[in-house]
Parts: structure tokens; sequence; C-alpha cells
DNA sequence: CTGAAAGCGCTAACAC
DNA sequence: GTGTTAGCGCTTTCAG
């Protein structure tokens, strides 16, 4: 019936097809395609059939605009991380949006780059598009922005970090486990002058991280130098100018364990620069175990953060928020854990002799 | 007004501004906001400053559900890619965000791993949320799913395929210059021996890389040996596996150059593993420039492919389509040209003496 | 220049 | 079970 008024229709299919158009062909109302669509019980198998086959037959699909009009749903779910070019990021979206396509969700990616002004902007997009639930994958120092989807009752889930809303859940990662199997490692292999390349501060993250490495060195019994300890920013230059700043020191360690493998691998590329051996006369091990991981050279031992658990907890976590009943609230979970652990690969070895991480130079304890 | 029949609101702010609210509240008809938030030129200052004021002070922002319903414009447009842990995707994708983002567009992405399936699906998501036009840049082997697109007459733009239909745009990549370049600098080393490890041929772009290579030898009168160019896939483990397949030949080239940079990753880690020294023994070269390749070791030589231009070319293709007054219909661009460039970095140098890339047994001509 | 009113395509009461 | 109908929040004629 509408099939008239387009403009530029050239082959085009006859023009969209109606959810009336369905029901005409179907010859039941809108209402009954309306539930077939929804799987609603309260249909006929007769209708029902009838219904699926008009739709077939038109290749009709409903508008997602109308529908979210309506519910007040939209279907979609918000995932913020830090930085996409981070391979981490990538592969943990795309665990997210298999899982949310599966469950018929759609998603809405964003970056931050750690900028407040493009966070702002695009919490502001995510409130737009009337997302149901937002992932904030950013591992820190966005709070204050949270605030506005906090206030709107947006289900929101964070890692590393509370927020005492209702609305608002938390993944804990368990980064201890992986570190202290690490640590472990190195130790077995011989190593005791252990050093610690740390993400930026203003990661929730990153601090926990390197908390958790200190930690860890007292309860081994390991002297923790407050000078092995550097910060970085987990990127691939990040891993080399810190790398570069322990080569001036003039005590260093004959291990190095990394906030994330992007910096262990930059470490690598100074390394090789520097013409240090890795593993002989620096083992390193990085965190996160990225795809790369395994191809750089050495291959990276590392502490496996699994991309796939994490982004099941993030999606499990909204989905509760969102779907749960208003008189449950207060029953579901809010609080979700994620594991990590030690994967030995080529970057770690026995220490050389007493003089191993220093190439010419002796080197002398602090 | 309509405060009041909120059911579980706690500390929430007054729910949900209206454009009704808005119009109260500046004293004007809804018809006035709506103008405004549109820049309709028809709005007097004055007018125009009450509204925004009062927009202001509630917070307020328009449904964009409605308003995609109302307009038929949903102001997103849909972003295929072929896999998006090929760290090449996000950085394009990040790209095209940042575009897209600076002119009001929200973005739709999808990665189909190459399976049919998948993208019939992400096609039929992509319509469902009207997006206003996609960008496929999977390079190549989907034509069938596209059909359902062009029936939709969406505006497509795809790289490196022509397909005769008005609605659909076309990205060129210039991989000669490239290759050109490539193959030059390999000669000027004084390489005569290049081998070329290929993308999957059911992608476009792999064929075409690999005919630009076939072309360029020819035109610098360099033999090809067709057993040289070998058949990958265009990750990690398909440059460990391609490099294999070439190291079990009884003659070998003395330099590579591969159809992207994940490729020649894995050839680096393939030769280290071998214990092929590169440049020495073997130079290589990849295609992409993704941000990893400065950091392998050795630093990979390159040919760039500027993800910024390709994303660029893609959201200009898809604008001029969506934004075209059915008038000029016909005369609009509708083919777009991306180039490409050499980065020398450090995996490639002259090849050693005559037996070079051969370990241990004498290399033979073929 | 501004306002009133008619839907966009769909869901969710509410009747039958 | 099934159909009728009233909007969801907005844009867009059409009058004034």
């Amino acid at each position: 019936m509408n099939a008239v008024k387009r403009k530029g229709s050239r082959t085009t299919v006859a023009s969209k097809p109606d959810i009336r158009t369905v029901a005409a062909l179907a010859k039941v109302s809108i209402a009954t395609v309306s539930r077939t669509i929804n799987a609603s019980p309260a249909v006929s198998e007769k209708l029902a059939q009838r219904v699926w086959q008009a739709i077939e037959q038109l290749n009709y699909f409903p508008n997602t605009h109308a529908r979210s009009l309506v519910s007040g749903r939209s279907r979609i779910l918000g995932i913020i991380v830090e930085n996409i070019t981070n391979p981490f990021f990538p592969e943990l979206i795309a665990s997210f949006e298999e899982i949310a396509v599966a469950h018929g969700y759609e998603i809405l990616v964003s970056s931050t780059n750690n900028d407040a002004q493009l966070l702002t902007n695009c919490v502001r997009r995510m409130l737009e598009r009337k997302v149901e639930g937002v992932a904030v994958l950013t591992f820190g120092g966005e709070e204050p922005v949270l605030d506005q989807l906090a206030i709107h009752n947006m289900p929101i889930v964070l890692a590393e970090f509370h927020l005492d809303d209702p609305s608002v859940s938390t993944i804990l990662l368990d980064y201890s486990a992986g570190i202290h199997e690490a640590v472990r490692h190195l130790v077995e292999l011989g190593h005791t002058r252990i050093g610690f390349l740390a993400g930026p501060h203003v990661l929730h993250s990153a601090l926990t991280r390197r908390e958790a490495f200190e930690q860890t060195m007292h309860e081994v019994d390991l002297r923790v130098h407050k000078n092995w300890i550097i910060e970085c920013d987990h990127t691939l230059k990040g891993g080399v100018t810190g790398f570069e700043k322990l080569m001036a020191l003039p005590s260093r360690p004959t291990a190095l364990i990394c906030s994330n493998d992007m910096t262990a691998i930059g470490v690598l590329r100074a390394a090789y620069m520097a013409n240090l051996r890795v593993p002989e006369d620096l083992s390193v091990i990085g965190l996160d175990d990225i795809d790369f991981a395994e191809f750089t050279l050495p291959p990276l031992t590392t502490i496996r953060l699994s991309r796939h658990e994490l982004a099941k907890a993030a999606f499990d976590a909204l989905r509760l928020q969102a779907e749960k009943s208003s008189s449950a609230e207060s029953m579901i979970q809010r609080e979700f854990l994620v594991s990590t652990s030690l994967v030995v690969r080529g970057s770690t070895a026995a220490p050389a002799a007493e003089k191993s991480a220093s190439k010419s130079k002796t080197s002398l304890r602090d």
C-alpha cells in the first residue's frame, strides 16, 4: 500500500515492509504480529506460523528505533575502554560483542585515551542512545564523570573500583594470584633482584598491580628496591623509556615484571638495542597475555588475564542490573572476580653469574 | 508534570526531561524547541536563547530513537571489518570513529572473521538499526551478502572491489606505489632473489597485493619464482608457517615481502627460531605499518597504508552518498584512492655472500 | 517567525 | 487468544 511514494526507488525491493504490511499479509492484527515477534506465549501455533511465513516472505524486520521508543529499552550496551590501540582492548571488545550479540544486544564502543573531554562526550552519547548499561573498562581515573551516569540510574560495571551506588557493580581482578606465581617462578629460577615497571598511577589497575607486586615480594622475603620500581605508561614506548631509566642506575635487577605486555614488549625491544640478551642477561615478564605475546622475540612469559572472563563478567553484571525486577533489587550479585595465572614462555631464565644484569660496568648492590 | 509515576526513583534527578518540559520552561511550543535543537534558521535569537537556557538548566538531551523514528535518519554508520584482532583494524576503527563522532555520527562495529554466517547476521543488525551507510572494510569475499545491503539502497563503501550499483562507492588502495618502492629498495641493497608471502586469495586485497608484486618484479626485470610466492593467511601464525614452507625449499630467496605486517612479524619470529638472522641472512618487509612494526626485533621495514586516510575516504564516501540530494545523485564522487609508501627500518639490509639465505645446505639456484 | 496537529513503527494495556 | 487503541518523543507540514 505504501509502495508508491518512494522517490529514487530504482530496482529497490517493494519498499520497507511494515508491521502493518505483515499483519495484512498474514491476515491478523498488528498486535498479533508484535506478540509473535516477541515470542509471547499468548499466540496460537496456527497464527504464529502464518505470521512467520509472512515475515519471511516480505523479508521484514522490526524497526528498532520504534521498538526502543515505545518500550523504553534499547537493547544496546555501552563499553568504554581506555585505548583501542592496545591489543588487549580489541580482544576484550571482541569477546564482549560476541556475548552481547548472542543475547540480542548491540554494543556501542568508545575509547577515551584517558581524555576527560572525550569521556564526557562519550558518556553523553551513551545516554542519548539510551544504552541499558555501560561497562567502563578503562581501569581507573574517571570517577567524576561516572556520576553523570549514576545519576541517570544507569547500570554500570567498573573494573577495580568500588562505587557505593546500587546501580554500580564491580569487577575485581585478582592480580595477586598471577603475580605471586610470577615471583615464585623467578625465585625458583634463582632471581632475587626483581624490578617492576608499573603503569600510570592514575589507573587503579596499575596501582593494584604494583601493590600486589610489593606485597608478594614481602611474602617471599625479597627486598623491594624502590628505584627498581618505575612508573611507565602501559605503552610500547613507555617500556623503552622505563628500561632506559633502569639502565642508567648503578645497580640493576636481573629480572623485571611489567605492569602490562605492551611495556614488556617495549623492554624487549630496548634490551635488544642495548645489546642485553633476554632472558640470559635479563628475564622479563609481562601481564595480560595479548595474542602478540606468543610471537615476540623471545616469546614472552606473562601473566594471563582472560579477556573472555572479563568480558563475561562485565556482561553478566550489566544484564543482572538491567533485568532485575525492582523487587529483588538489592539481592543481585554486585561483585565479580576474574583471576590471573602465569604462562611461562621464553623470556625468563636463570640469571647468569653475579654480574649478569650489567653490560660492562660491574653491578653493585645498592 | 511527568515526574511522579517513576517507580524506583531513589535520588534520581527529576526524571528525564522531555521536549515538552523544555518547551514549558522556555514558554514556547515544542516545535520551536525542535527547531532550535536542529539549528533551523527560522528561530528568532530571543526564543533560541530562552530555549538553550532551558535545555541547559534541565540537562536535557533529545531521545535519538524518537528522532530516528520520525526523521528516518539514525545518524549511525556501520563499519564491518575482517578481524578486530589484527591491530590494523582497531587503528582503522579508531580513526573512523573519531571522524564520525566529530560529525555527529555514531558507529556500529562488527567483525566477521571471514565467517559468512556472522556477516549475514551483522548486515541484518545494521539494517535493523537503520544505519545510514556501511563501510565494508573486510577486503574481499563478501559479495553475496552485499546484495542484501544494496537491495535496501543502503550506501556502501567497499575496499578494492567495484560493484555496479549507484549506492556503492569504492576505495582503491594503490599498493603499486609502495610495493614498487619496496622492491627498488631491495634491489638497491643488492637483492635479486625476492619472495612474497601472500594473503589468503579469497581477499581481493591479498590478490591485488600479490599482483602488484609480480608486476613490479617484471618491471625491474627480476625473475618471479612461483614457489617463492606462498599463500599465507595474514596472521602471525600464518607467517610462521609460510616461512617454514620456504625453508623447506632447496633454493631460497634473500629477501621477503609480506602481504601484511602480521605475516612479517610471524616470519621474524620463525626466522629467529630457525637461527636465521634478520636482516643479515634474510631481509623482510611488511605491509600496513601497524604501530607494532616499529617495535619488533629488528624494527620492521614496511609499506605504510595510512589508516587515517582509509578511514577518511570511507567516511567521506558514505557521507556523500547519505547526504546527496536526489537531484545530483549521479554526480558524486564514487571512487577514492589511498596511497602507500615505504618506511625503511631495520629488517632490511644488503644480502650476505652468495650462500646467504641458507643455514647449512648450499643454496642452489632453481 | 511561531504554534497546532499529524503521524514515524511499534508495544502494552484494555476490551472482546 | 486476538483485536483496538493510546501513546513513546520527536519532526514536519500547514495555518496563522
